[in-house]
Formats: C-alpha cells, sequence, structure tokens
DNA sequence: ATAGTTTTGTGAAAAACTGAACTAAGGGGG
DNA sequence: CCCCCTTAGTTCAGTTTTTCACAAAACTAT
C-alpha cells in the first residue's frame, strides 16, 4: 500500500465535517466541486484524496453523504469508540474534559489526572473527577484508555508520555509546548503557534499591497 | 521576494519555543544540528528554513541564542503586542482567555464576548469580564484590538468573522469547526481534527508491523 | 436510441517542499 | 603557519503533494 499525504488525512476529517453539515441539513449526495467550494479548495483536490482509498462516487451524480461519511467513518478509524485520559487538569486540560464535540465524534473521556493533590477529588463534569497521577497505569490498565492528551506544563510532559506508553497507551494529543520522544503517534497541538503563525500572516500581507 | 514555505513558518514558532527553553537554561548558543535534534528534524531543515530570512549563525560556531530569538520575533511579527478578542465564552473561548502561555507571548487578551446575557458581566479572571455583543464593534475600535479568536458554534461562526473583518480586526484563530469565508488571515483549530488524525495514525500504524 | 451535460477517477505534469552534499568560514592545537 | 574539526549557507537532486486535463460513466431530454 502506497504512502498517504498527511494533508489528506487532515483534509478527510473536515470532510466529514462538512458532510456531517450536510447530512444535518437533510442532503443525501454532494459532487466534489461543491464540496471542495465548502473548504475553498480545488475539487480535483477532493477527488483525488478520495480516490487514495477506493472509489465511493458514481460518475454524473456525486457522493452519497451517508455512505461516504461511513467509509471516511472507517478510514480514519473513528468507527469505533477510543477511550481517553487527560493528563493535566489546568485551564487546558479541563476545557478539553468538558468539551461536548470530542464525546460526541465517538472518543470518552475517562479520566482526568493530575499531580496537585488540592485538586484530586474534585469534581470536573457530572462523570468526571480528578485522580491522583499515583493512579495512572493501573486506571488505564483497568479501563483500556487507548488515547492519551497531555495538557501537563512543558518540563513534565516527556516523563508523563513514557508513563503512558508503558501502560499501553497507543496515541497522545500533546499541548504541551515540547517534541516528544516516543514510539507512539503523537499529534501536537500548541496554541500559541496558531497565534504565531497567524500574526506572521497579517504582517506579511502588509508587503503584498 | 520568494514565497515562503507555510511549514517553514510553522517551524520558526517552534524553533522560537526551543530557544526560549534553551535560553531559560543559561544556553548561549546553539547549532543546526543540536536544534533539529530537538524537533526530530534534519539540521540542513533548519539552517533552510532560516536562511530564507538571511544569514543568523557563524560557520564553525552556530546560532547566538539571544540574536535568533530577536529575529525570529522580527519575522513572525511577535516584537510588538497584539490586542485580541476572544468571541464566544464556553469552555473554549474561556480556557484560552485564561491561558497564560498567550500573554506572556505577547498576545494581550483585552476583551471576551457572548451573545448569553446570563454570562455577560461574570469574571473570567481579575481583570476580564464576559461582555456583550452588542458592544463588540465599539470595543474593537476603542480597543484597537487586532486579532480575534472564534470560539463560538459553528452555526455562527460565518456572521461574526463578518463583524470582525468589518470592525477592522486583521487576523482570526478560529476553533469553530467550519472554513470561514473573509479577507483576512485565519488559523483554523479544529481539536476534533487533532483526535481523527491521531487515531488514523493509529489504526494504520498496525498494518506496517 | 442519441446527443448533450454532469461529474467521477486517474495518469501525467507542475509546484512545493525536503534532504543530501558541497563550499566556505571559523576556531583550536601542534 | 598548517592541519583538522566543526558548522553555517547554498545548490541541486529527490520526494511529496497539488493541479490539470481527459476518458469513462451516468443521467436527462428529445
Amino acid at each position: 500500500m502506497n504512502r498517504i499525504p498527511k494533508p489528506t488525512i487532515r483534509r478527510l476529517a473536515v470532510y466529514y465535517r462538512c458532510l456531517e453539515r450536510l447530512s444535518e441539513q437533510g442532503e443525501e449526495s454532494i459532487s466534489s466541486k461543491r464540496l471542495a467550494q465548502m473548504m475553498h479548495i480545488k475539487d480535483s483536490q477532493v477527488r483525488k484524496d478520495l480516490s487514495y482509498f477506493g472509489t465511493f462516487g458514481r460518475r454524473g451524480i456525486g457522493y452519497n453523504i451517508q455512505y461516504l461519511l461511513k467509509e471516511i467513518q472507517r478510514i480514519l478509524g473513528i468507527n469505533k469508540r477510543w477511550k481517553v485520559v487527560i493528563i493535566g487538569a489546568g485551564n487546558i486540560g479541563q476545557a478539553i474534559a468538558r468539551f461536548k464535540q470530542i464525546e460526541k465524534h465517538n472518543f470518552e473521556i475517562v479520566g482526568v489526572f493530575d499531580v496537585d493533590v488540592k485538586k484530586v477529588g474534585k469534581k470536573i463534569t457530572d462523570v468526571l473527577t480528578i485522580s491522583s497521577m499515583d493512579d495512572l497505569e493501573k486506571f488505564i490498565a483497568q479501563n483500556h484508555a487507548e488515547i492519551a492528551v497531555i495538557a501537563t506544563p512543558a518540563e513534565v510532559a516527556q516523563p508523563v508520555a513514557e508513563r503512558l506508553e508503558k501502560s499501553g497507551i497507543r496515541g497522545i494529543i500533546c499541548f504541551a509546548p515540547v517534541t516528544l520522544s516516543c514510539n507512539v503517534p503523537v499529534e501536537y497541538v500548541d496554541i500559541t503557534v496558531f497565534f504565531k503563525t497567524l500574526v506572521h500572516s497579517v504582517v506579511s500581507q502588509e508587503y503584498n499591497i
């Protein structure tokens, strides 16, 4: 199987989002052209992206929305429920824990952990209470959590990642501003990086006038 | 001036983060090789990225950390203080408003807005109180805010973006799961997309064994 | 049927990005 | 001073990703 571009995977997740929206609006099918317009990309990009995985459309017609949703679900691996633990109950950790959208997309937050003993026991939502870091490994094993969110300060992110990996976690979303060394896939989300790249676009636009 | 790759800009923000860390540790200079190792990329990539903007190092020696920090600051446009408004005081909006890292990086959150009249007047931090959407345009003009964070539900993101653009906002960070139509730069941060791309890596790893 | 229109899937070309290799500096030690 | 090691800047080749362009398929109307 030939390699699939990383940007293609990202776009697949965005196609999914568009298709959900269209589905809610009662639409039944869509063309690559319209889907591309929704995302401000080229229609050929949409078709190429999908063609990496098979043929899902019908010439002259377009794509059946429900069918394509199912297929993208399968391709991305979101056709099963994933259990997620969050490490670090600061601003970001708590926001993620409370973020409804994640639950809706087949991710279930099963635990939130913090080193701060004053935070342990505090309720985050109706069903989530902050646990102690001491219980991390046991909890992950007992609950079969496979995904972890690192929302700790940068200094402790690496050791935390190592504990997670040893406990059987299979993928990490890292909000800490560090590059981790570990053998499971990691997605980095450094919020400040988005701010910085944004202002670069803002200031460099000035010269293009 | 020839176009600069978007990935280069993103990496520049990450170089900055690494240099800050090194600076805190009392380091004075660094080689492209070590910087590359910190980020798990190739050293030639580091040199290539920097060379788009000038020559900042000394052969045989490396880069002076303080000098390179200043230069990247200038390149990215974070050598001035940017005023930021946040639209939507839900989970994400509030978390961003309270997020210390952003303030540290020369972004100042000056206002938080929500349509919910029950939220208006509520304190988010010592200095931030939720304002009414009715006051948005006047507030942006009076406070000279240039950056906005959209943390609203998807349905209202587009009209909000249009109001922001008309009010003089020059760049938008969009947490809402939509693609906006507007004439100012936008950075999209759809948290659920990160979860989805992550699990794709996780499941596709299974086959690569 | 047949012609016309729409739209997919795909191979090939173009563009964008990365990486290896080379050249030129810079410093240290004998 | 000369040799050797280190490391930045640059060039060019290789790889990846996007875009183009067109054949094939499917529907509509006549």
